[in-house]
DNA sequence: TCCTTTTTGTATCGATGACTACAAAATATC
DNA sequence: GATATTTTGTAGTCATCGATACAAAAAGGA
């Protein structure tokens, strides 16, 4: 007995998909009830009733953005033969994901609430939360490069995780600055151009 | 015939210094006129009678957090001895003005209309274009670098200059995530541990 | 003292924010 | 067809947004 009641007019999934638009373009107190419904093309009684409220509708929006925009950049981090191949793979997938075709310029996950604070910690402890684990996954993969031999056991691995982290987050500014593709591979390329630098002296 | 009527019954100066560490904290649109008005200890009518309306006095609290808070960073990129130094300097001072005192962490040009768009144009283009003054001045240092013979004339000056202005935005996202002083210069370190390699090979 | 000028506090404006009450509409079950 | 259940659109809730009208208050110039 899946549904009795009259049947759902429209396609959660789409729907969930053009409000991660939104959120995405205009960040999360930007993106008021009016712009969500005209995107979503429902009236705000159905998006209450499907998603509960404009908070918990973000983080299935933030979750939908996770599975898709992000997986291209980060699901390959562990699978990647080298630490060095990961990190370039991440720098490079970035600069492409960020200027894709129609969809919004740079990541959600750090344009989406950058203030840190105001009416809604819980979204930014979230979209936090979500930029760090980036920073783990990272340092993780190079502690095992370490066990593995790729790099020196005196690497400081928090350091380097912490140094490409930062740049991906400011590739996002500059993405929505309007920076191009080659612009973005550029600054991904000076970064690499480092690693034996960084991974070979001092701790 | 300085003034008439009644005079101004608080400072102008620290008023605005008030409503600017309000913007730089929460961002030009979560800042309300309550937040502002609280902050400084005036009347919304006081507000716009001498500052003429949350826009403009956002400008000037823009224009007052360059003067102060950015002139320690970006100020000595023309004097330092070299481009070298100059770059060095930026990204240590970054890591030490992001985690001063009380004062809000990270950058307000970077942090406080991260959207780029919305109801105000104005705001999001004034700090972009701040942004953007960051990075050519970065990019002159450099060529006029390769104009006394420090850097080789196959130096790609305006990829180098974009790459730190780049990391210096992300170290904006890591302060107002709680990064401390001294992963911030960790993070300093690693990009500058990169210089020799960034500037000898490929254009 | 009277008049002009500017600032002050109070109280409010219309617009918009997120959110919901309610009844008509549309389906499954009986 | 009758009833129960869920979704739909309309209209509206209360709170807050940025911005002001207005008159009392406080100063200088006559």
């Amino acid at each position: 007995m899946p549904q009795r009641g009259r049947p759902r007019g429209f396609d959660r999934e789409e729907a969930l998909r053009r409000a991660m638009e939104v959120f995405w373009t205009q960040g999360y107190d930007n993106a008021s009830l009016a712009d969500l419904t005209r995107a979503m093309g429902i009236n705000a009684p159905s998006l209450y009733a499907t998603f509960g409220s404009k908070e918990s509708l973000f983080q299935e929006a933030v979750a939908l953005y996770v599975r898709t925009e992000g997986s291209g950049i980060w699901e390959q981090v562990e699978t990647a033969p080298t630490a060095r191949a990961a990190i370039e793979h991440v720098l490079n997938t970035t600069a492409e994901a960020f200027t894709r075709g129609p969809a919004p310029r740079g990541c959600m996950i750090v344009l989406a609430a950058p203030q840190m604070q105001g009416a809604n910690p819980h979204i930014c402890d979230a979209l936090k939360a979500h930029r760090q684990a980036n920073g783990c996954l990272l340092e993780r993969r190079l502690k095992r490069a370490v066990e593995e031999g790729e790099l020196p056991a005196s690497t400081n691995c928090r350091a380097i995780a912490n140094y490409y982290v930062t740049l991906q987050h400011g590739m996002s500014i500059q993405a929505r600055d309007g920076a191009s593709r080659e612009t973005l591979l550029a600054i991904a390329n000076c970064a690499m151009s480092g690693w034996n630098a960084l991974t070979t002296q001092h701790g």
